[in-house]
DNA sequence: AAGTCGGGGAG
DNA sequence: CTCCCAGACTT
């Protein structure tokens, strides 16, 4: 009865919306299954505005899927640099090669087949079958989540696996199947632009006079969201090495936060030494210099091969589920040392005579179990670093 | 079921 | 500040 009704209205209002050509965005219309997998994934847990002008870089570098198969995951990375949730583009990569190696080039045009792609879950699964294929699979991302426990009232925790279960019943049982792409389509506008968060539209929705949210006085109440968990304090040091125009830098294994980005040699306080973990009130005694010393320790550095140039920090990055004071310190070779120029070609200096920056980890002692190695400030242009760093040398234009 | 994984814009 | 975004994966 009620599936009915906002059925057939939010179809209408849909409709308008598409005449006026609101959201003038890209994919909307597209067919291309390459292109809407593409456009979904980089809009997983992402806003429109900030996945767009990624669309656009990663359409024109690679065209087709057998050119993203094709690509080093080096500039995959690079091309996702800044977006975060970077799995999410080992997987694309991943999953571009599994369609070109396993099915010609050609996507699965099944439910069931697109979602063993890597990266692609319940959501990009339905999305891509219908918007490319036009099967009658309800998209579930977090608007229509919010439309259907306003419209049904629904009090029952997200995320949760019984709410995933009844919310998913709900959006299939109201989904279009004369048209579940402009259906799909329809849902999410409308939770985009009239059904918001914080100040839904009510005066001008179009399913007001049936919303059990609204007529209960539930609306800001819906959906009811779990009770979220205290932030993870850490305080990262970064060192940044410099010598003769290279910089040292290392890639991070692939899994964890930032995985398989590069970043200067990392030395964080291991969580188990000292009384507890870092409280906000530890960090503001906290002497750059000394610092910097610590981690050059921690690092297994020789501290007497490199003199301290400053540090910038704290530079405060906030996650979803961590909160991230980074420091990054610079070092540049002691001028002594220098000076002394070929004695022990495996010194502080490394390679200074000539040893190719492909011999890597070192430096003076340094673990060679990470993949470091000497570059070029010009090219570090090419390599994926995380957004904390990426500021950072924004401002020191290295 | 809970934890992890980024970053940014709106309010 | 808090919230949350066209979620997926691991444990």
């Amino acid at each position: 009865m009620n599936d009915r009704v906002f059925t057939d209205r939010i179809r209408a209002w849909g409709q308008q919306i598409r005449e006026k050509n609101k959201r003038g965005l890209p994919w909307l219309g597209e067919r291309d299954p390459y292109r809407i997998w593409l456009s979904e994934t980089l809009l997983q847990q992402t806003r429109v505005e900030q996945g767009l002008p990624y669309y656009h870089a990663f359409l024109e570098a690679f065209p087709t899927v057998r050119d993203l198969a094709a690509a080093p995951e080096d500039r995959v990375l690079k091309l996702w640099e800044g977006l975060g949730y970077y799995s999410r583009a080992r997987n694309l990569l991943k999953a571009a090669q599994m369609v070109v190696r396993d099915f010609d080039g050609r996507f699965p045009e099944s439910l069931e087949g697109l979602r063993r792609l890597p990266g692609v879950g319940a959501y990009t699964a339905a999305a891509v079958a219908s918007f490319a294929f036009g099967l009658p699979h309800a998209v579930l991302d977090g608007n229509v989540y919010r439309v259907l426990a306003r419209f049904y009232d629904l009090d029952l925790e997200v995320p949760g696996t019984a709410a995933q279960k009844l919310f998913a019943h709900r959006a299939n049982a109201v989904l279009d199947r004369l048209d579940p792409a402009a259906w799909n389509q329809a849902i999410m506008d409308f939770g985009a632009l009239v059904c918001t968060p914080r100040k839904p539209d009510c005066a001008h929705c179009p399913v007001a006079d049936h919303c059990g949210a609204l007529l209960n006085g539930t609306v800001l109440e819906r959906p009811v969201k779990k009770a979220k968990k205290p932030k993870r304090l850490r305080v990262l040091h970064f060192l940044r090495l410099d010598r003769a125009g290279e910089v040292l830098v290392e890639r991070r294994d692939n899994t964890g936060i930032w995985a398989g980005l590069w970043q200067f040699p990392l030395w964080e306080a291991p969580a188990g030494e000292g009384p507890q973990a870092p409280r906000p009130d530890d960090l503001a005694g906290l002497d750059p210099k000394a610092s910097a010393q610590q981690a050059l320790h921690g690092l297994g550095i020789d501290a007497g091969h490199w003199s301290y140039r400053g540090s910038s920090g704290p530079l405060r990055h906030l996650l979803s589920h961590q909160d991230i004071r980074a420091w990054v310190h610079r070092f540049e070779p002691a001028p002594a040392l220098a000076a002394k120029g070929g004695r022990g070609r495996k010194g502080a200096l490394n390679g200074v005579g000539g040893e190719k920056s492909a011999e890597r980890g070192k430096v003076a002692g340094l673990s060679e179990t990470l993949d470091r190695q000497w570059i070029a400030h010009a090219q570090l242009r090419s390599l994926a670093f995380p957004r904390v760093l990426t500021r950072h040398l924004e401002t020191t234009d290295a």
